[in-house]
DNA sequence: GCTATTACTGACATCGATGTCATGACATCG
DNA sequence: CGATGTCATGACATCGATGTCAGTAATAGC
């Protein structure tokens, strides 16, 4: 590999020169400068990031642990959006600020961390982020990190700065909207209990409820989703027959999330009713490629990975950068609108149009 | 941050005798070595990689160029995977090594690319990897790197190593497949003429035609894929309509890839088809989150990213090792095997059987 | 016309590790 | 018992850049 003091050699000046015209440091004389950058061509000279950031003890680089590579097919996927789209929206905010981003994969195995944070820290990373893959509590073996770490869809008990969906916000607008839309019986297909965003999504469908004087009917709110995927297919039919065979049935069904809901499509279809004639359908995470390309279109809420990246950086860069914090929280919430495709069918603009829908078709 | 003359002189030792101890490179008394250990836990002490790696001329990186990682919503998406597997498979590879790998992302803009390889060169990065969202022809701005390259998911007209899907073979297999399952007419709707993959699926089909004596009817082929989705749902409407109108209709559909099946699934739907009862469909990639939850399971053939990423980070292993590459060729096929799920009938079984079910439902 | 800036350049030390070489204390061998 | 080898350790140079400081020449200010 060639140096500054090959380029140096070859256009016959000192190697600070070289440095000052590859750093634009102070003034180069023109002439000179022409020399240095011809010779810098010719041999083909590239920067060692190693000798640069040793003598200016800055990296440029800033540290992802995430799982997102690869959560591999088969393990126990905990359904929901893939988590590289926070390292998009993070990855782009860096981009714009030159720092190159040093991506850490856990591969899956949670106990591989701390070597993972040990190897980061060695090529001195500027800053940490932590992202889950799902909404949950952890407790990261920051181990010399800690004041320069924050956690994406994920808290901890230690108040690290963290990043988190607005789960009750999300479901209260999405209930809000389907309630706008006509809909009182709203059936509710929610994730397992323990899983964190569940009880915050069912306190925003039931403030949807409660602004709108709709009585809430726990008939209606049936858990349908299990951290282990192997019996979750019997659980869903089951749940889903226990909604339609209530005596006063639901005219719309939520679904904890766009997977979920692309198989209430099929099994709804095998109970010979049409989406959203018959039935209307939301989901949760505004998964693009389920919910763009179902027939019909699914409406749902948008989970905003990429946005909570991006805060997530903003406000790691803040925290590197000394700035004081705007909030003295440590939590930040990231709502995300609800969006509407053809599986909700709208029963405002005319109740007897619908009903004669109803009466051809049921 | 604490260096390694900090624990020297915390041990009471030189400094290259800590550097012993990390490296385990030369014999250490027990007494020593554990008096050394101390300090550097007391101390905290983290291993400078740029120091390292300046001295001992080893970055112990990989770079990997992709947009993958922000493929962006919108953006004229090529159908497909995400490309996130194949870097997925890579990096399983290069972490048995203990290869750290730099993950830089286009961004969807291929003109940063040789931005981006500069900056992995000033890392100097011991290999490198540009892996392509779709099988295609590249051109790939190499700057000095040349020889230590391979790409994944693309080629170029100089005979750079690199490592591709099977195409022929996957399209041959799950034609083969269906024809022993039954079916005669293979309705097929493929990929847009120029992209890579579509000639040789095309033949792939065409070959399992042919070994079994069947021969090509071209009305049972129509492109249905365009490079702008926009105007992609129209095409795919009228070229299902023309498929299902000829005076002897397939009994089976194709897709280019699983995207495709599952709108297909709707519309097939919306002409009151079931599946796989009425009509079996196939797809192509084995998009998991499509194929698997789709109702019924869609049949499609193996998009084996994650190998075609192992082998990629293997082969590049060789290269920089200077080991003899097995082969003299510069491109290496990875084939991925069907996958049959529910959308496929067998009419194999009873034909009188499949005869009565057509019969009460056409 | 003399001082104060500014433009431009280079010598040298330094960042934090490791490679090379030297050295002393023992152990082993013939 | 002397020659040789191994264990254990440290002094010193070095990797490739940049920060500090110094110095010269040209320009500006009064």
């Amino acid at each position: 590999m060639t140096t500054i003091y090959d380029v140096a050699k070859e256009a016959g000046v000192s190697p600070k020169t070289v440095s000052r015209v590859l750093n634009d440091d102070a003034p180069v004389n023109v002439a000179t400068r022409a020399k240095v950058e011809t010779a810098i061509v010719k041999l083909g000279f590239v920067r060692s990031h190693a000798a640069r950031s040793m003598r200016s003890q800055r990296s440029g680089l800033i540290g992802i642990i995430t799982g997102a590579i690869s959560t591999s097919p088969g393990a126990g996927e905990p359904a929901g959006l893939p988590d590289i789209h926070i390292v998009q929206g993070a990855q782009r905010i860096f981009a714009q600020e030159n720092l190159t981003t040093l991506i850490s994969d856990t591969g899956g195995h949670l106990d591989r961390v701390p070597e993972l944070v040990r190897t980061l820290l060695e090529h001195r990373v500027e800053g940490l982020l932590y992202v889950a893959d799902h909404h949950q509590q952890v407790a990261f073996p920051a181990a010399g990190a800690r004041n320069r770490l924050v956690l994406v869809n994920c808290y901890d008990d230690e108040s690290t700065p963290c990043v988190l969906p607005d789960d009750e916000s999300g479901q209260y607008h999405l209930a809000k909207g389907l309630i706008e839309r006509g809909h009182t019986r709203i059936g509710y297909l929610t994730l397992a209990e323990r899983q964190r965003a569940q009880p915050l999504r069912l306190a925003g469908y039931r403030r949807a409820l409660a602004e709108a004087g709709i009585a809430f009917d726990p008939a209606l709110v049936i858990p349908a989703a299990l951290m282990d995927p192997a019996h979750e297919y019997d659980l869903l039919w089951d749940a889903l027959d226990r909604l339609l065979t209530l005596s006063e049935p639901p005219t719309v069904i939520c679904c904890a999330n766009d997977k979920m809901a692309m198989r209430v499509y099929g099994l709804l279809r095998d109970r010979g009713l049409r989406v959203p004639e018959d039935i209307s359908v939301a989901g949760y995470d505004d998964y693009r490629i389920i919910a763009d390309h179902l027939h019909p279109g699914l409406s749902t809420v948008v989970l905003p990975y990429e946005t909570m990246g991006a805060r997530a950086a903003q406000r790691l860069l803040r925290i590197i950068r000394g700035q004081q914090e705007p909030g003295t929280t440590s939590t930040e919430l990231v709502s995300g609108p609800p969006v509407w495709r053809g599986s909700v069918l709208s029963r405002t603009a005319n109740i007897l149009d619908f009903q004669s829908i109803g009466r051809n078709n049921t």
